[in-house]
DNA sequence: TTAATAGGGTTGCGTTACGAAACCAAATTA
DNA sequence: TAATTTGGTTTCGTAACGCAACCCTATTAA
């Protein structure tokens, strides 16, 4: 049978991983970041095959995360670029990164880290704060209940 | 050819998609984040096929994101619960769940908004910070080059 | 004491997606 | 005019997905 889909789902993280839940969709985001915007240079930072580049990108573009530009120069006639919404899951991303980096360090090296552009100063682990900027874990939050507006135990 | 594997990549973000890249592993971390602990009540929830769930959760077990206690309790022999390493995703899964209802709202309703415990307060925006709290976007970060130390452009 | 049920899987099998290589076409460049 | 480069599409073999059916062990019900 089909492949589940999530487009209907009334859980944001399932249809949120709809659209960049595959194997390279964020692979791709990540690279865009990077400031990759051509359909070789993609192709060859990723060691991807092209016809599942081309899926992506159209996807992405669709799911407007990308979005095509024609630009008639030299040779290279498209680019793909960002939009918002793409550049909005940088969060997700460096997210990503960090949890990658300390449960499953590089065999051969340091991470790599980003740093602030103004300070030099590498960048802040991500959490997730309260309105107080404090740390919370899974314990430390709680969904509330639609109807009551009551504190539910998960 | 074999699907693609990033088990040794340079990347950190591909070695984390290696483990929680796949359509269904985040969204069984989400639920065990929810509190969900046994085989059926997964499979329930997520409407997931057994077979494949069998899978996730013995691929999240290997990847010492989840471990597998056994409980001798009336008839519910096992239980998956986070370790350290799957509650560190927590930050990944929130600010996916952000993007995914900033840019893909649910149909029907609000969005599923997380509350401080304490305070009651819904949560912030997960953000990428400077060493002050600051907010930084994609143009104010650079990765430093290795051998000098020295800003590089992107 | 046997039967039924629930938890947790495994097996088969058809459908779909992935991925490498080959092929293609428009636009440059030589 | 020929050779490249960019950006794709096609072909086809392999791997993964997902449903259904089956299986085994404990527990509970009759």
């Amino acid at each position: 049978m089909a492949r589940k889909r999530f487009d209907d789902s009334n859980c944001s993280v399932a249809r949120a991983l709809n659209e960049v839940g595959d194997w390279w969709s964020l692979l791709i985001v990540l690279q865009a970041m990077y400031g990759t915007r051509r359909f070789v240079d993609f192709q060859q930072q990723l060691g991807i095959a092209k016809n599942i580049l081309c899926d992506r990108l159209g996807k992405l573009v669709d799911n407007q995360v990308l979005k095509k530009v024609d630009v008639g120069e030299h040779g290279s006639r498209f680019e793909y670029r960002l939009t918002d919404k793409g550049r909005d899951l940088f969060p997700v991303v460096v997210a990503l990164r960090q949890w990658g980096d300390k449960w499953n360090p590089a065999p051969d090296g340091q991470p790599l880290d980003l740093r602030d552009r103004d300070t030099g100063q590498p960048i802040r682990p991500v959490i997730v704060q309260n309105t107080e900027g404090y740390a919370l874990g899974i314990r430390d939050v709680f969904v509330p209940d639609q109807s009551t507006g009551e504190e539910q135990t998960s």
